[in-house]
DNA sequence: GTAAGTACGTACAAAAAGGTAAGTATGAAA
DNA sequence: TTTCATACTTACCTTTTTGTACGTACTTAC
């Protein structure tokens, strides 16, 4: 008779297919990666920003304070990549090239959102919490 | 005749203390540093581990599959400054230390779960955008 | 007797992220 | 004619983040 065998081993994929969703507790997952880049330091700001219309680079550029160009088209790919920003380029010159949010990226970025304004709206409390604003007198 | 002066220049405690609230667009602002905490790597998963009530130091290490127990406690602390994570510790032998969600935490991190879970959930959509997995054949 | 568990702190090293500056093609404005 | 604007890319360097490994003080289990 032969040893009694193991269940087979579950690929990622596989579980993935079996469950139909991602699951960020687990290291491989890839849905780790997608958190990554929504979640990067400029990923919340593009996100928020097309939020109000499709923008050019460069008007993103201004809008989000302090990121580099690098780091903005860095950014764009990522989100590109992730489905969650459309790109369309016209062949002219000077270049011109619109950036809009997929519907896809239209509902995460409405989660971003409601993050971001959350925080805003609750910096002063949170300053507070950390004891560096007293707040009103 | 004196030179027309130009508006006196706002600090931004002063715009703050205006407008009581945050603007994350804006590169000095502190909201950023809150936003960085929040979002990073392990500050999401923490966040999100916590809201199924209070965890001990090695049960959020083994429930948050990766990090490192530097990271970790890096993490808790930057939550608990920020005023998110309430930290209990028991001085006996071993060690016995608990950690929860302030009011405050509850709030920022079910604003973070609604994202993590949107991503968990649309996992299948975006790696189908990003052409990786065919969907349903 | 020895190993394991607990909640970290710390020093060192590797990896990742980010910034800066320069280059590109071309047309239009100064 | 020099400069500016556009949307990037690339090379190089700095900063930040993250990981690894070890130490601790004491108890319990083996």
């Amino acid at each position: 008779m032969t040893t009694p065998e193991d269940p087979p081993r579950l690929r990622l994929a596989e579980v993935l297919a079996m469950e139909q969703k991602g699951n960020l507790f687990a290291e491989q997952c890839p849905s780790r990666d997608v958190l990554k880049h929504v979640t990067s330091r400029w990923g919340v700001l593009v996100l928020v920003a097309l939020r109000s219309g499709t923008h050019r680079f460069s008007e993103l550029r201004r809008k989000v304070d302090g990121v580099s160009e690098r780091m903005l088209a860095q950014t764009l790919q990522w989100l590109e990549a992730d489905g969650f920003v459309a790109r369309k380029s016209y062949p002219i010159v000077p270049p011109h090239v619109e950036y809009s949010l997929t519907p896809l990226g239209l509902e995460v970025s409405a989660k971003v959102e409601a993050l971001a304004d959350w925080i805003e709206y609750n910096l002063p409390q949170i300053l507070a919490a950390q004891g560096k604003i007293p707040i009103d007198p």
